[in-house]
DNA sequence: ACAAAAAATGCAACCGGTTACACCCCGCCG
DNA sequence: CGGCGGGGTGTAACCGGTTGCATTTTTTGT
């Protein structure tokens, strides 16, 4: 068994409350005396048990990281890659991060299980959806939080890409490349992202004086997969293809929408255009790396868990931070004008 | 603040022991109080609180999950996949994950601090090193524990690929193409697997009846970059490339390798054939995909939190499983017959 | 030198459960 | 009719810390 508070407390002949104030550098307990606990505690290779220590407290010291529903997973690169930033800014306060189970409908009773009654401090969520049923619950249980992405609900902590204007600037790349059959690609309905992005795809067109047409507007999830079967749609029949350029809401579904068309034969960028949203790592181990939209996704992450951190210290918040951070189009080489303009 | 069992207590007329025993089952309640009382608890949306619970008996029923030291990173793709695969075990059984911050060197007083004193009831490690320093750690600990990767120290839990056979299948498929100088880049010298599969390369070597050349032998780490880097120096000064195949040990430096050929203008497969190892997901989203040498990494993790949770729940294991989960060579399509040959 | 203020420490309750053991009540047996 | 046995429940200690408040010790002021 581990030596416990009470033992070191024995040892130096005083009270587990003084041992207990010493460790925690009490200014109320004479240096000298905290010295000697503190050179006890050593020697007796002591270490408070943090669950005794956490439930004394109320806290834990953990956050929970909710990641994507299905059919997103665990192991999608952008949410790694997000993590990673989360994960260094809590590791950084001396937190750690549960990965709960969590496999919601509207965020209610499977959640509650596992991060309700004092598991974690904070919770970290991604893609929020509109209207989305984990705000009440989160609000209702009294649990701090931030949703990595814009919410629509007033009064939320977010952290977000900015969206719409990176869509904005994906079609107008393509728009300069000569492009007028430019077909989108967009997330799943409900999810907030999902809506900006394609808002942005509006806009571009509307502006740039083109008709907005919902036959290219093509239904995806963020799934390579989504991508692929919804371009294998599209190729089907033998008729031409309907687009010189597709701008894909995330990379995954631009990695996916360029293996259906390389299945048919057709070369990116040679026949068809591809830009993606995202950035992940992956895009760049592509030949010639994808095009997109890259957003900052480490300093999401970073970002996240530094405003829930801000909340969870400064106790109580005097006013919820909400960031956008920018993005830009990289890899713009490898697109091109579409084939009539060659 | 949450309800606690003393208030069910309270309102139920009956002790906290009894509230306590009739949640937990025991059949020592009387049937219609133990229904009861669950009932009342139901009614107030009761919950025990697990900190409190798990103070009390000693126990977490959260594991542990170390994940590979840098220069590999948490969104190591292989590392995700594989965590996939543990969390959807562990939590069928109900348990969480805890990925501390450990940044140790030899495995001590770093990871003491958060595995320590009772934060988990067991640990899941990866890439075990020979002798590795947190073996010893953790049993002095008394901790139980389950490597993915073979180790060399007698009576550890492990789960593992066969690293060593599937680096051979791939230097035999190289052979069988025709190639004759084949290439390997290592992982890092002191992991057992970095070991194994260079073993399996040697051994194919060999028993083709090729030579073991050291400067067909590239030192790598299990990054991209290390992959790139590696091939970028024996791709200086303008000299012949000294191979006509690349065997890299895992997925990511081989996506590295093909970067680098890539950008003095090698075709992969046509000028340099590549294999890895690992079949990671990202592999398949190359063009072409990948050829690999496919680990079941799901079930790699699946089957270390089952080993895991088999310790656990019986009590002290009598005998400690280990398990070399077969591989295979997968898009073999993707690798060709030396420029020479065709 | 003595009282008052300040500093240091101890006491004990508390966090929210679990569990060994004591206890009570009732039917059954001799 | 008294005692035994066992099911059902309560009591209280315990897990290992934290912390409000009381108490003791030391320092400061006059």
């Amino acid at each position: 068994m581990k030596i416990s508070m009470a033992e070191i407390a024995r040892q130096c002949g005083v009270s587990k409350a003084t041992v207990s104030r010493a460790l925690a550098d009490d200014p109320r307990v004479k240096p000298e005396t905290k010295e000697y606990i503190k050179e006890v505690a050593k020697r007796f290779n002591y270490e408070p048990h943090p669950i005794a220590s956490n439930l004394a407290r109320g806290r834990t010291k953990t956050i929970g990281v909710v990641f994507p529903a299905a059919p997103r997973t665990i192991a999608d690169p952008f949410f790694l890659e997000y993590l990673n930033g989360v994960s260094s800014i809590l590791f950084e306060h001396g937190y750690s991060m549960l990965l709960p189970q969590v496999s919601w409908g509207e965020g209610d009773s499977t959640m509650s299980q596992l991060l309700a009654p004092g598991r974690v401090d904070g919770v970290v969520l991604t893609e929020p959806r509109v209207d989305d049923g984990r705000i009440a619950f989160l609000q209702k249980n009294n649990m701090p939080f931030v949703f990595l992405g814009q919410t629509n609900v007033p009064g939320v902590a977010w952290v977000d890409g900015d969206n719409e204007g990176g869509a904005y600037l994906a079609v107008q790349e393509l728009y300069r490349l000569g492009h007028r059959r430019i077909a989108m690609i967009t997330g799943e309905r409900g999810l907030i992202a999902a809506q900006n992005r394609l808002r942005g795809y509006r806009r571009a067109l509307t502006e740039l004086g083109l008709p907005v047409n919902q036959d290219l507007i093509w239904a995806g999830d963020f799934t390579r997969e989504g991508g692929y079967h919804t371009v294998r749609n599209h190729l089907q029949g033998g008729a031409k293809f309907p687009a010189t350029a597709i701008f894909a809401s995330n990379d995954l579904m631009a990695i996916g929408a360029i293996q259906a068309l390389h299945e048919v034969g057709l070369q990116v960028p040679e026949d068809v255009s591809v830009i993606g949203f995202d950035g992940i790592e992956v895009g760049r181990y592509l030949s010639p790396p994808l095009t997109t939209v890259q957003q900052p996704i480490n300093e999401l992450g970073r970002e996240v868990a530094a405003v829930l951190l801000e909340q969870l210290e400064k106790g109580r918040r005097k006013g919820v931070r909400q960031a956008t951070l920018p993005v830009q189009l990289v890899n713009v080489g490898n697109t091109a004008a579409p084939p009539k303009f060659s």
